[in-house]
DNA sequence: TTGCAATGTAAAATATACTTTACATTATGT
DNA sequence: ACATAATGTAAAGTATATTTTACATTGCAA
């Protein structure tokens, strides 16, 4: 039920750019660090906004921050 | 103060897969016709895995449904 | 070893997405 | 003219994303 789940590679990207931060992620992002927390955690997934925020601070696209993939 | 807003072509898109109704929009993708005709009248915009779905409904990428852009 | 930066856990409060129900409007076919 | 399908408006309720606060852990540098 369900099917698909929604996977990030955020924490990749954040080493991949400079070493960025939780904390300085959720500044730029404008969010809290719980909340990026929780969405590299996958807690919970992110608003669209959040992930099209997220995705223009690494100059990525969107789909290759998030992936929506059938869980294995 | 915000800067960019979430637009869509749902609408079109819509139209373009068979004029594939609302109502039949909201069934595939597993919400309510109010959903999808809050989205596409932009009151608000949808969570990440909704935006996953609709997009596979119409065998498109996300990000040509949804577009993060500045506001004119 | 002491201190600090980064990350993690947790719980209560708030904002926003989504549901449910009900009714109004518009267009189309008969 | 009537019936019906599709779209729109609206309001109250539920679910989930996000905030706020507070504290624990880990690793690294002085």
């Amino acid at each position: 039920m369900a099917g698909k789940v929604i996977k990030n590679n955020i924490r990749v990207l954040r080493f991949q750019n400079d070493e960025m931060t939780q904390a300085a992620l959720a500044d730029k992002s404008g969010v809290t660090r719980q909340t990026i927390l929780a969405i590299e955690a996958a807690k919970y997934a992110p608003s669209l906004e959040l992930a099209f925020k997220i995705s223009d601070i690494f100059s990525t696209p969107l789909e290759d921050v998030f992936q929506y993939v059938d869980k294995e």
